[in-house]
Order: C-alpha cells, then structure tokens, then sequence
DNA sequence: CGAACATATCGACGTGTGTCAATGTGTTAG
DNA sequence: CTAACACATTGACACACGTCGATATGTTCG
C-alpha cells in the first residue's frame, strides 16, 4: 500500500461505521433533491402553517404523481407531518424540525 | 384545481427558485453517499489533520479508482483541501468547513 | 532514459431514482 | 348508489451515479 519513504499515518482513528454511514447519507438524500426542497420551501414559507397538497402541483410544475411521490419521502423523513382532513390532505413542517428546515432554506450552502 | 368548498390557501409566500433549489441540493448530493462519507470521517479523525490517499483506500473497501472519484467530488464541493506533495496526495478537511463536518459525523439525524 | 509507483481519467456496466400517464382508493355531493 | 373529486399507487422510461478494470499522467529513483 505504501513504499518505503516517510508516508503514511495508520488512520487507527476511529470513524463512520457503514451502517452509521449508510444512515446519515440517506438522511441527506432526502434533501439533495430540488423538487423536494421547493416543496419543503413551499410548506415552510405558508403564513398559516399548513398547505393541502392541491396547492402545491402548479407551482411546482411537476404532475400530481410525482408531487405526491416527494410528499411521501418528505412525510417518511420525519421532515414534515400529513393529516388527512375530508379529502384534502394537510401538510406542515414537522415542529421538532421547524428550526433545522428553517436553516437549511436560509442560505446557499448546506447549515453554514 | 380546487372544488368549491373552503380550500385552499393560495401559497403566495416567496419559496426557493429553481436555481436556488438546485444549488442546495447539489451540495447535499456529495454529502448523500455512504462511502464518502466516511471517506469524509476518516479524513476528519486523523489527529495529524491530513492523509495521504494511499491509506483510504484499504479502510473503505473500495477500488484506487473509486476513492479518487470520491476525493474528487468533495474536493470540489469545497469539503476537503488536496495538496500534492511529492508523488502523494495529501487531503485535510476544508479549515471553513471543519464546524460543519465535525456537526455532520457526530450524529445519527443532520445536523439536528 | 527507463522502471516503479501514486493518483487521475476513461469506458462500461448495473442500479437507483425522478418523472409521468394510467389506474386504484377513499371521500364528498347529489 | 353514482358521479365527481383528491390523492396514492403502479408500471414504464430515461437518466444520473457509484463502481471497477484498464489505461493515462505525473513523480521519484537508479
């Protein structure tokens, strides 16, 4: 792996697992989509706290499927909560995560 | 879009643009891969600071060519600094981005 | 120069995923 | 009950991407 010169240091530090690894990536996954992020943006940005998925297609510009889809990975991230009210459906920015979502939206790179 | 009864709410509120969208989600991108992830935490663990290549790629199981393709992406995503010296490549992590990276490996969920 | 080594790049492959049209499920209105 | 509506699910498709073997680039040493 190496010569026979002055490299290298053991790396004997501990790090991520691959399970850690393969938990904390799909966590990230989830938010490395921009469909996904406007929709987020979208919820988070609504004075009155909550969207009904009926407002949300023709902004996005996406098909009702696929909007739904996103909503789905949104709602199973714990990102944001869906009730269903009558036949709308009502969805909000989960409250634990209200601040964590807040700062993502806020700036260009990723928390800062 | 909407029936006649009393929805919705007309989702006036300013959302992320596109462009702004795909900007975010491009740097979650390099974050949501398990392998470059802990390519990241292995980096971040070594008490000297830097490593040098030839020593990542046994830990993480995965091919020169794969490791490098990896290096590549976080160094381009401003993540981690590469310096040649001498026929080695040594990577640290990115000084501006160290609180961000250490909030990142700490725990399960992002950034919390 | 030429050999040995470290790393990057290329080409190819398999898999994952965002997208949509079509259809299914459940609710409300008449 | 039936029609209209809101939303979810399915199947299919295109494309992105992680991965590797092979090869190219660049460095050191004799």
């Amino acid at each position: 792996m190496q010569a026979d010169s002055e490299c290298c240091t053991p790396v004997t530090a501990s790090s991520l697992s691959r399970t850690d690894a393969e938990t904390i990536a799909a966590d990230f996954k989830v938010l490395a989509d921009p469909t996904r992020l406007r929709l987020l943006s979208l919820i988070a940005s609504v004075p009155e706290g909550e969207v009904c998925a009926c407002d949300l297609n023709e902004p996005l510009g996406r098909s009702q499927a696929t909007v739904s889809h996103h909503l789905s990975q949104l709602t199973n991230a714990g990102l944001i909560t869906r009730e269903q009210r009558g036949k709308w459906a009502w969805f909000r920015v989960a409250p634990e995560r209200a601040d964590f979502v807040r700062s993502i939206l806020g700036e260009p790179a990723p928390v800062s």
